[in-house]
DNA sequence: CCGGGCATCCCCCGAATCGGGGATCCCCGG
DNA sequence: CCGGGGATCCCCGATTCGGGGGATGCCCGG
């Protein structure tokens, strides 16, 4: 009927906690020829849309209720493959960048960018490629340089009983090991993370959005 | 002229530094019967903006580039104190409403909320009261009861520098103290903060954007 | 003038942590 | 089949931490 790709919108959801950026992303991408299938307030209601409408463009936040922007990734990526997901987030990550990427993310948008990149992102990511921030392209090939950044499921366990005033004892009993390897867990997140000390671990996993 | 309260709009300046929220609040407020007068993408442009205009609110994100929230209504305060300072955050602080209630601030709404409490708040500090958000609210009570939280800036320093992965004696040598006064602030942060160890008091320090 | 909060410094003791090593197992990909 | 990464466990000596205690000086408000 239509035209290729001129007055072929490209369908799309958009999940958000936020009203406000939930508004005015969904009525920008409007406006810039996207068209606006579904709306989320959270992460699983975010994947329901998907799985429901399999858009083939899904703009998601980092950070919602219940499923986290990554995680819904992850699920989407099995259930709806043909959707590409492109994070929207607040705060520039180096590491989470990565996590992001081999969840499935194809694109990765901050929400500190001029808006129209949002068009590019989506315009790319539904005809098949990907789209990372320039921001954060260039930040990655610096972290890049440093380590290889990425910690072990297990070391993200162990960074998160940390941060919550658990000693390696009581970390090992929790997880079913022995506080000798929490302690290998810990010392390789650290070393990881370049940090000096535990604490300093853990506030960098927290600052990167890595737990919690 | 006009008639009393009907037709006589609340001039505001919107200030924050995600496009999005800045276009999505502004039109909303706009809609609602509220004059924005004037935007901003930082801290300092929505001082400029604040002094210039002279509005009768701001409404103003806490995390900005070169100046947050709550500086800026420190210095808001100083030279237009007819303007009340609304903040307008991602996150809700249980500590962090005491430290922006003293710096002058006169309204507290999370992102969460729906949009309408942003009308609600606004207009009822253009009246001359104050506006925090009930969730807010609610979480103040029971933060108050468990400990008077509020760090001192001493205790403040030593956490951070705790989070940038210090040992105690090498804050003492940055803050030109003894390791042993270290020691006695971080117990007191720990003792303020309800944690077990320092790690955890260094977590929730950053959760509740007390430091960094 | 006296209490209270803050910042500073000191002591003790037992437990935990740090930084270094080494080691075993398993699984996956070349 | 072998290498490498992940997860698991162990040992050591030196240092730090956690939780008590007490002490001094300052400044502010009742």
């Amino acid at each position: 009927m239509a035209m290729s790709d001129e007055k072929n919108p490209v369908t799309c959801v958009v999940a958000d906690d936020h009203p406000a950026v939930l508004e005015a992303v969904s009525e920008f991408l409007a406006q810039g020829g996207i068209e606006v299938v579904a709306r989320a307030r959270d992460g699983e209601e975010a994947l329901e849309k998907i799985e429901q409408r399999k858009p083939q463009v899904a703009l998601v936040d980092v950070r919602m209720p219940k499923l986290g922007g990554i995680e819904l990734a992850r699920l989407a990526q099995r259930s709806t493959p043909e959707t590409g997901i492109v994070l929207y987030t607040g705060y520039g990550d180096r590491a989470q960048l990565t996590e992001a990427l081999d969840a499935g993310v194809r694109g990765f948008v901050l929400k500190e960018a001029p808006m129209d990149d949002l068009l590019r992102a989506l315009q790319s990511v539904a005809a098949g490629g990907t789209y990372v921030d320039p921001v954060l392209a260039g930040a990655l090939a610096s972290s890049m340089s440093s380590k290889v950044q990425q910690l072990t499921q297990r070391e993200r366990d162990v960074l998160r009983l940390l941060a919550d005033g658990l000693t390696n004892e009581e970390i090992g009993k929790r997880l079913f090991i022995s506080a000798e390897t929490v302690r290998t867990h810990v010392r390789k997140a650290m070393d990881k993370l370049d940090a000096d000390t535990r604490t300093q671990a853990v506030a960098r996993a927290l600052r990167d959005e890595l737990i919690s």
